[in-house]
DNA sequence: GTCAAAAATGACATCGATGACATTTTATAT
DNA sequence: ATATAAAATGTCATCGATGTCATTTTTGAC
């Protein structure tokens, strides 16, 4: 490997003055610089990251464990992640970590010292996976969670309100008149498919109605193949609902599909409501009512409380919550029931 | 921020003996490991990698440059990155990099040096962008190109060959008896819209066909919607062609949309062909007949270069420019012409 | 209790870069 | 031509860890 000093003696000047093209050209004549420049691609120098870092001194990076990059919702969050990490000039190094991994702890290991992170971001499912953060622990690594269905006395969490975004979407279904709603659940590993099928109770409850009966919870997934196959379910009831709410919009889509198979406008004869406001929520016709997660602000968020541990002597312990606002977003998929 | 001398101190013993009890802690004495580990524990000490891999020389990690991560070519590439550095133990950092921003060349610069990372991979359309080639040779940064238009004498490529599989797609459906084939080009931007629409042409030439007319050539920009633009005026033509070969799955799945409007059957009435193999390819009705893109194998390409560069003394300096095999998957949405 | 071998520990140089400060060269004014 | 400021370059120490090799302590056999 070459170093700076190679490309020094090759230049005939100091280590100092390569370091200065490299850093500060305008500090260096124009003829010393060519030489030096001259020097760095006949040798195909390129300088060790490491030693810089080290001598300046800079914090880390943070690092993503990520298990699906495929699912929408994991990337969403790398998204969100990265554009925060733009924003406050950090920087993010991502690792495929499939859980079941039979190494996983050594990869974890590997990850912390040659990916050079101190600090992590857990989504779900991992946030949950006990003995990974258990792990993280001795190994004096930090973390945040996003989203987990536990908290954790170590680890601090970012979250938001799936229970109370999920009743708001039933109250605005209740306000257009609906009485008998349907909901599709998520995939049960998923904390928020529990808190979102709750989040519908606690609307029922609040308004003093009678709990739906059990043929008006659709077992789902959050994929789109297995939402037909609830949509179907439902719609086929002796008393089908009049409206339907699914645990996300990807099955929201679906729900739309199979209702326009049988000849049912939407919202005339049922309304949708989805929830993520992914992509997908705009582009199907008619465009879906939802929720709008907050990532960017969950990711910022993350990233804020990240920055605020550089340089830290020691961390608190506390538990901490930190709950981001969402928003209901009122498309065309949802409207009156019919009469 | 702590570091092992303080520890050492705290702990009455020398930095080694700390670095013993983190690296070899059975040639330390019990009684001294665990004061250590306490002086360690009490200030929580966590070592600085980047000392360690300084000294250890280890490898740094890649980092990748993305401009939008939402599109589908990035994306997947990005996973596919992830997968062969996973697969060989190495770890990559992602930037998010709009090549529009003013201030691009300080944050290349804070990539690099706080990012940690030397050795880049760029992608379609930030591999084609002159100036950050120019700026990251004169900082001595090593990259390697995904899919670029145009060759680069310092810097690899890895690539697939557009214009042969683009090709080969015509005259797969030359062989099912098409006369008159549409093509939907691809985003200008990209080289690969020019380079297989020119498979298209090689195609013509090769078989001693007359060249299509310009009326079969729509443009198209990779997406959806324009894809559907694209498929209405192909359609309209009053000698509709009876093949489109679109230059991208998206693409071609708006045309499907687009027949199926017109109650035209695939294949039956019209044959309709993709490029990507994307998940889009095998979810749509009829499925499209594609051209799988090696992104994995590419990848894992990538990542060979660069681990070539690790130790490396000199290499050649050569420009170097790696193909890599396609292959024609033919499924459904493509057969025989109407007679 | 003595002594050699083994175990434990420490001193110092080193990895490759850059900061602080010193020195030399060049430019500018007189 | 000389004085002086400014620019260019160099020297040396340093970031935090670990390898090498020297030194001290412990162990165990006699």
């Amino acid at each position: 490997m070459t170093t700076i000093y190679d490309v020094s003696r090759l230049a005939g000047v100091s280590a100092k003055t390569v370091s200065r093209v490299l850093n500060e050209p305008d500090r260096v004549k124009t003829k010393t610089r060519e030489a030096v420049l001259e020097a760095m691609k006949s040798l195909e120098y390129s300088p060790n990251s490491m030693a810089r870092q080290l001598r300046l001194g800079g914090g880390s990076s943070l690092g993503l464990l990520l298990e699906d990059p495929a699912s929408g919702y994991q990337s969403r969050f790398h998204q969100a992640l990265l554009t925060a990490c733009m924003e406050a000039g950090k920087h993010m190094t991502v690792e495929l970590f499939e859980g079941v991994m039979p190494d996983w702890q050594a990869r974890v290991d590997r990850f912390l010292t040659e990916g050079r992170v101190r600090d992590l971001v857990l989504l779900p499912t991992l946030c949950d996976f006990a003995p990974l953060k258990d792990y993280l622990r001795t190994k004096g690594a930090r973390a945040v969670l996003i989203a987990p269905s536990v908290y954790d006395t170590h680890f601090p969490a970012v979250v938001m309100d799936d229970r109370a975004a999920s009743r708001q979407i039933v109250e605005h279904l209740f306000s257009l008149g609906h009485k008998r709603i349907g909901h599709i659940t998520g995939h049960a590993d998923h904390s928020a498919s529990i808190l979102r099928r709750s989040g519908v109770i606690e609307a029922y409850d609040a308004a003093g109605l009678p709990r739906p009966g059990p043929e008006l919870f659709a077992s789902g997934d959050f994929m789109f193949k297995k939402g037909i196959e609830a949509a179907e379910i439902l719609l086929s009831l002796p008393d089908a609902p009049t409206a339907i709410f699914a645990a996300n919009d990807e099955t929201a889509a679906a729900v739309a599909m199979v209702a326009h198979k049988r000849g049912l406008s939407i919202p005339g004869d049922l309304s949708v409501v989805g929830f993520d406001d992914a992509p997908i929520a705009s582009a199907v016709w008619p465009a879906l009512t939802t929720i709008r997660q907050p990532y960017l602000e969950m990711a910022r968020r993350v990233v804020q409380i990240i920055d605020g541990w550089e340089g830290q002597t020691r961390s608190s312990g506390n538990t901490s919550v930190f709950m981001t606002p969402h928003e209901l977003i009122v498309r065309d998929s949802s409207g009156p029931a019919k009469v």
